[in-house]
RNA sequence: GGGAGUUUAGCUCAGCUGGUUCAGAGCAUCUGCCUUACAAGCAGAGGGCCGGGGGUUCGAAUCCCUCAACUCCCA
């Protein structure tokens, strides 16, 4: 006999490398079937797996699983980002960490380093899926760096520069002066600091004026004081000049309508090279540029003074000097909003620097309108809000990156510094010397762009370069597996990463990516707090595994997880999912274990329960099905779940299971003992999407399969037909149940002594047809069927009156008092619904079937009446 | 400051275009059981003025208004 508690450990390596071996997530495309594509969002090459991962990719596994099953040529294509920023910090930490600065070392001496690396841990995240049962056409493994998507990268970047749509401009960008490098407006974290607003005063010849500011340090690079034209303070001061304290520079008072009148002092310092809004209006106003910062964040000579100190240490020795001088007004507390880096966390710096960037307001027409008009559905679609609003607002995009590790910008510059964008040098030595007649020019004469291109610049391609849509834009993958299906990824990336592959499947395919994007949450603690390894409140997704098998973690991470909301995390949701493996492993080693004869004949009872399973089993099969349809994952799981868990083991099974007599089980008929494999292995095959690997290891003990045969592929059931007498009936009979056993159990019978029940009915043949299934479940020693009274306690189903006989058990009292609460009740119900029904407006302007149900309502509650007050009366 | 979302049992959430035998599920709690597949189990039970207030309607958790709290996005 199998062991009695389910052990995944021993099966789960055994099935994937069975699932590999056989080749089960190969997909190639075939055009007598029908195509179902993931896309993996590719984590990052140097991350391990968390808790997001599992998530994501368990629904991603399912729906995989789920449409091979259901006959589609699934393929789920898996891969890895090179993460740009965050894999050179790693690189720069390390090498830092063996003495090495990454200023010492040639470009191609750094890139070196990155691709060992990734050599050495870029596989880990993906080793890992593995683990979890993910299953991915691993053959097709895609990296964004290696040489084909490299490549369609590149192809975009000249193809939109040529197009117009790429352009190199000075614009303020966000600095990290830590990685030293742009970020793009996505990567800037807004938060909450407590600040020093700061109330300078500026002298000069015709008056002084005072300002407030929270960057006192910036004043050196002060082009103007700006005023509100309507402001009467200031009226007399427009135009005229102040001296910037502690440099006397002289500064002219401007005036514009952008300044608040009644923020600060109403006067505004203006300086364009430290803040965005400022660069804004000192273009208006034709005001200089003065840049007073380094590129980590220190005050250069243009400065003046401190020149060499980091920005903060500035900001505090500029305050003292100010209250030397004579300058500093007062210093106020102030909260405001700062953006710091997601990936350092260093405070950023507004910059304005030669950057590239693209146009995105006409590329980014198609990818809205598709959205809003559900082309591309969005799961749940409350984020089409945010969409839109990001959509229409959209800025143009800051791509390139002061970086080595990703894709190099393909921009070649003469000795003149004139720029040409070819996809390497030789072609741009070629337009050179097509364009500017220059002959005589060599490759050596071209330097190439030494940055990067954002690493969302090569993800946007993504369902397209896996495919190696750019090199070979007619191949049959591409043409058959594009647009995919559905894209399982979070909200967080929607911006990043949804719209711009919409923007650029729309621009290089015509057609949307994908037609579903399904938006997880985020996964939380117990407490609300995201889990990160700061917290250090995530767990290890493979110890989870290694303790409670891939399958457990699987459905626990799914019971509680409503699309686009959070799900909060408790390893109580784990260990029910490997309650559940539990059920179902000791479910099959009941049935395993049954003795089977040939010879004695079906039971008429589990004939009967057979039927009936066979109905629910469709019933809740197309529950389940309009679940999936919907995307309401952990809708669809608990109606798995519920019917294996109460259903099939808790009702279904126990009328079938053959009696027991002198400690021993008797024989199981054939023909009950094979429909309940029938109904296991379409239960396994149900549950499969799920829970891969205890499925498969007892589908592959149900019966002999053929050699090479797997769940994976065997056919999803398909729902057949639905007998609504028959669900009724049982209905009927569970309740009846409930009664008896609820009265045992308040009575303190055991359940084990046989009670005889009495029925009184109008339709006698219904209960017949179930007797023996009462007698089982309930221990029912024999029914007696009644025309009136019989002793004992009674309860009421439909107006049918059942009695238990306990002899001298009965207390009469308690009795009548529990009888004359469900006939107060009943009564007041029937007065509600007498209410309703007399109530002519109702009549009037209710839906028909409404008004039908309830005048049946209202003659259940009759009947239901009639017999409580006649069993009140045998009582006396 | 602008926008979106959430608020239903102790917890996490379902409740579609209004119909009340619909206030539901899972978990947790409580009671009784080692019943011979499973104590990772079995059989039961309790628990909620559906955030507050107002309105529309014959009828509202479900629609409208308003207030409050929380969350997220953007500035």
């Amino acid at each position: 006999m199998i062991s009695k508690t389910y052990n995944p450990k021993e099966i789960e390596d055994k099935w994937y490398q069975y699932w590999t071996d056989n080749k089960y997530f190969k997909s190639t495309p075939n055009p007598d079937k029908e195509p179902y594509c993931i896309v993996i969002p590719p984590p990052n090459v140097t991350g391990v797996l968390h808790m997001g991962h599992m998530l994501n990719n368990t629904i991603q596994d399912v729906l995989t699983r789920k449409a091979r099953m259901e006959g589609k040529e699934a393929l789920w294509v898996p891969g890895t980002d090179h993460a740009s920023i965050a894999t050179e910090a790693k690189v720069v930490a390390m090498l830092k960490e063996k003495g090495i600065n990454k200023s010492d070392l040639t470009r191609e001496e750094f890139l070196k380093y990155c691709w060992e690396w990734t050599e050495k841990y870029g596989g880990i995240i993906l080793q890992q899926l593995r683990k979890l049962g993910a299953s991915c056409d691993w053959d097709r493994t895609r990296f964004t760096m290696e040489p084909n998507l490299y490549d369609a990268v590149i192809e975009v970047f000249v193809d939109l520069y040529n197009k117009g749509e790429i352009y190199r401009g000075y614009r303020m960008v966000n600095w990290d002066p830590q990685a030293k490098t742009t970020v793009s407006d996505e990567e800037v974290i807004m938060k909450d600091i407590q600040q020093k607003l700061v109330y300078i005063r500026y002298d000069g010849d015709e008056g002084s004026v005072t300002i407030a500011t929270v960057r006192p340090e910036t004043i050196m690079a002060d082009s103007a004081i700006c005023v509100n034209p309507a402001d009467e303070r200031y009226q007399d001061l427009i135009g005229k000049k102040v001296r910037i304290p502690l440099i006397n520079r002289e500064v002219k008072i401007i005036a514009d309508e952008y300044v608040t009148v009644d923020f600060g002092t109403g006067a505004l310092k203006v300086t364009p090279a430290h803040d965005q809004n400022d660069y804004t209006l000192g273009q208006k106003h034709g005001l200089a540029v003065i840049d007073i910062l380094t590129d980590d964040g220190k005050l250069n000579e243009k400065a003046q003074i401190l020149v060499g100190e980091d920005r903060f240490v500035a900001r505090k020795k500029i305050i003292k000097m100010l209250e030397e001088s004579g300058n500093l007004v007062k210093v106020e507390d102030y909260k405001s909003n700062v953006g710091t880096s997601e990936r350092t966390g260093a405070v950023i710096e507004p910059k304005v620097s030669l950057q590239w960037f693209m146009k995105m307001k006409d590329l980014s027409e198609p990818a809205l309108k598709n959205v809003m008009d559900d082309t591309i559905q969005f799961i749940p679609p409350k984020f089409k809000n945010t969409y839109k609003y990001w959509m229409e607002n959209v800025r143009d995009w800051c791509i390139s990156r002061q970086l080595w590790w990703g894709h190099r910008i393909p921009a070649f510059y003469m000795p003149d510094g004139t720029c040409i964008v070819a996809a390497n040098k030789k072609e741009a030595l070629k337009i050179a010397r097509n364009k500017y007649q220059l002959f005589a020019l060599s490759e050596h004469d071209l330097t190439q762009d030494e940055d990067v291109l954002d690493t969302w610049f090569s993800s946007w391609l993504w369902p397209m370069s896996v495919f190696d849509a750019f090199k070979n834009p007619d191949n049959e993958d591409i043409k058959y597996y594009y647009p995919t299906n559905d894209l399982v990824t979070a909200p967080e990336i929607l911006f990043f990463w949804v719209a711009r592959m919409i923007i650029a499947g729309y621009e290089y395919r015509g057609n949307y990516p994908f037609k579903n994007v399904y938006l997880t949450g985020i996964v939380r603690d117990k407490q609300g707090r995201k889990m990160s390894k700061q917290l250090g409140n995530s767990p290890d997704p493979l110890d989870l595994i290694a303790q409670y098998g891939a399958d457990s973690v699987r459905t626990g991470m799914l019971f509680s997880s409503p699309a686009g909301n959070d799900l909060l995390y408790d390893e109580k949701l784990i260990e029910q999912g490997r309650n559940f493996n539990n059920k179902i492993w000791n479910a099959f080693r009941l049935v395993e274990g049954w003795e089977v004869s040939e010879t004695i004949g079906q039971n008429p009872a589990s004939a009967k329960a057979v039927l009936w399973f066979q109905s629910k089993f469709n019933k809740v099969l197309a529950e389940t099905l309009d679940h999936y349809n919907k995307f309401r994952m952990s809708d669809a799981l608990m109606s798995t779940y519920t019917l294996i868990w109460d259903d099939f083991c808790s009702q279904y099974l126990e009328m079938i299971k053959p009696a027991y007599v002198d400690g021993k089980s008797l024989p199981i008929d054939k023909q009950t003992y094979e429909a309940t494999l029938e109904i296991f292995d379409a239960l396994m095959r149900l549950a499969h999407p799920w829970m891969p690997f205890i499925t498969e290891e007892i589908w592959q003990n149900i019966k002999t399969r053929k050699a090479n045969d797997s769940i994976c592929i065997a056919p999803f059931p398909t729902v057949g037909a639905i007998d609504e007498e028959i669900l009724g009936d049982f209905e009927i009979l569970s309740e009846i149940v409930s009664n008896v056993r609820n009265t045992r159990n308040a009575k303190q019978i055991s359940p084990k002594e046989a009670l005889p029940l009495a029925i009184k009915a109008t339709n006698k043949a219904r209960y017949e047809a179930l007797a023996g299934l009462i007698q089982k479940l309930a221990n029912i020693s024999a029914i007696q069927y009644v025309d009136d009274k019989a002793e004992g306690i009674s309860f009421v189903i439909k107006g049918d009156e059942f009695m238990i006989d306990l002899g001298s058990n009965v207390d009469v009292e308690t009795e009548k008092a529990n009888l004359t609460k469900e006939l107060d009740y009943t009564s007041g119900f029937k007065k509600s619904t007498e209410a309703k029904l007399s109530n002519e407006r109702f009549v009037q302007n209710a839906k028909p079937e409404i008004i039908e149900k309830e005048r049946q309502k209202l003659a259940d509650a009759e009947a239901k009446i009639k017999a409580l007050e006649e069993a009140l009366a045998k009582l006396g």
